[in-house]
DNA sequence: ACACTCGGGACGACCCGTTAGT
DNA sequence: ACTAACGGGTCGTCCCGAGTGT
């Protein structure tokens, strides 16, 4: 039980310097070596932690489903909106999202089921929209699915252009302008103009989700 | 000047199987070994004709350059979309045109300068999109470098999802609802009305291509 | 900083296996992969230690500059015979000493200053030589500098030639040799008649050098 | 019969081309693409006139055996004397002969029997002191045989050392120097006074000999 | 429990001397 | 005499585990 602080402290170390290391290089081109320089420790001390290379690929994307959620909201689309925004501010401000994204989106074991982020980003941005339907927020020729399928596919290219042409320094004004660009497109004219889409409230958001876990663990 | 028909056909293998084998697993995750395989030819003739596995990736980049463009139009937009369908048509079709776009999205050679190509059809977009607002077919408010920019991205997210989801299989659809859900966004209704969305297109415009380079050749 | 044994042992097995086969090879020709069989080890075990068959090289050069060296003695001559015998001795019966030999005459890296070993050995050849020119055991003709060289000169081709011929088996006999015909142009005669040009000399000087530095190692 | 002189200027070419990348890189580290690359000629060229490496290898020291020899004179040691000069004449001037004398010194296929040339020049150069004693011209405690090892021995050292540090610049005076150092202890004084050691001779003797040879062949 | 040193090989890209086919 | 192709071999890298402390 002891003794487990180091372990705590050289585990982050790695997957920190893991996520640096495969955000700049990609999955393949990313050797265990640098990992290692860049952490500052040794390969025992890294396999002790992770068994492979692809595990600790795993590592990282695992890292970040434990993320807290946004609050529901009256508009449905205002959320799709904001969890739009809050993964542009993340993917600017945090390494391990950041690394995430790269992984899902490369190539990686060619073996690996890619499909898989694609079909549930997919499917949960289709759920949004079926209740923004019911809610009558969308027009009435909306094939929510496509319209789903469009939106993430978009996203995704977006934000690796991002990525490539300004290491996301952009990215949440261009997510913006998907949004401005898309909306128009599906949703009632009211229901749009109340839509807030200004580039903070990814930040916003972000750090108000952070006060409540905050708020939550300390009670514990 | 003889004996290149051996050559031509050597090469041509070479740089088919290079195309399947950079499409199937990536730059990085491709090994000459395997594309070897694939064409069925030995080391020593690979390293004749190419002299790095980066040139072989440049040889089908280049293979491409040399396609036949689609004449000019009256309605820009239509240009634009044209050009969407035609590339979706051949992405499909076309094994070295698959390939090289993965080749150019991909990380290839990290030091390279992979803004290029989005910089580049960043910047051809914007310039059809320029013309089109002088011919009146835009809506006023419309940023043309903001909405080429998104386009671009967009194309290239709603491609790799094509890829991943249903290896190309439905990108001409996908690419018909990318371009049905931007273009109210940023076209003059009466534009869009006019506008021909048919997924047909692609093929359409492609063989017409195809048979006039046929026909100029026939002459010569 | 434990568990150093079998590494030390590791290191010194592929040190002098790759002081065989680059003697015997030159360092071109000698390839990693013979070095390893002779070792005993696989390349996991070589590349940790050293980073590239040219580290290798350099190891081994590197590792003769730690050796003791000998007593300053009254005529400086003699000091000059003696460097040469005892050079000649450890060439014979140290094989690290050997490949060096081999390596530093060697083109090897062809970028390389290979005229570093020559001017050194030549400069303090002829440093020697000014010595005994100020004690007066030099005819009064002789160019230090000429002399040095070609002293160098003399002993590189000798050595290489013992190399061949008979596998460094006559190197004593023959930088004896070399000594009796150049010493008589160069020093006064009563000097040579007081010189020890016996071969042994190789042998009993180095076995003293090497006991001083065991006695001087058992003190700390 | 016709069509030979561009067979013979090619094959001029090769060696020549051979020649001097050879004596730029030794024997293993040079390779036929850079010796095509320098010829000007592809590889079916070369593989036409030459089998293999190696055998080209011999064709540059078969090219110097057809060499003129020198008039015998009355002093067998000023014959020494001029062999030892011409040859590093020809060494600084002629590119083939330099070639020839790097490949003959080098380590080479490693199976060859490097022991021939030493034990030849050894040879015919104790014959010339053997020549020598019978006339009275030594010193009665010179072993010959020893005395041509080392002379041969530090001959080829000499050059080496001239070869790398000055390219053979300064080869004629080095060898000059060797036989001031060497002849006072095996020659009777008389002699030596009567020997001709200026460095011109190698110059002279060389351009007598191609006359005469010259003359012979406008005779056929 | 946690970390490190050392070693294991399979595999990577590429080069090289050489031969076929014309 | 040249273009095209061959295939063995080169050095080096990479991911990983075994053995050894702390």
């Amino acid at each position: 039980m002891a003794m487990q602080e180091r372990a705590v402290r050289t585990r982050r170390a790695i997957l920190e310097a893991a996520a640096r290391v495969f955000d700049r290089r990609g999955y393949q081109a990313a050797t265990i070596t640098e990992i290692l320089t860049v952490a500052g420790v040794t390969k025992g001390a890294l396999y002790f932690h992770f068994q492979s290379k692809e595990d600790l690929a795993h590592g990282i994307v695992a890292e970040q489903d434990l993320k807290p959620y946004l609050p529901s909201q009256s508009s449905k689309l205002q959320e799709l909106v904001d969890i739009g925004m809050v993964h542009a501010y993340r993917v600017q401000t945090d390494l391990l999202v950041r690394a995430g994204v790269r992984l899902t989106l490369d190539s990686r074991a060619e073996g690996l089921d890619r499909t898989g982020p694609f079909l549930r980003w997919g499917g949960s941005t289709r759920e949004l929209l079926d209740q923004a339907r019911e809610q009558g927020e969308l027009l009435p020729h909306v094939d929510t699915q496509e319209t789903a399928d469009l939106y993430v596919g978009s996203f995704a290219g977006v934000q690796s252009m991002s990525h490539i042409v300004s290491g996301y320094q952009d990215l949440g004004r261009r997510i913006q302008v998907l949004q401005r660009h898309v909306l128009p497109s599906i949703a009632v004219p009211s229901v749009i103009a109340a839509l807030d889409l200004s580039p903070d409230r990814g930040r916003i958001l972000s750090e108000q989700a952070l006060a409540s876990v905050a708020a939550s663990e300390a009670v514990s």
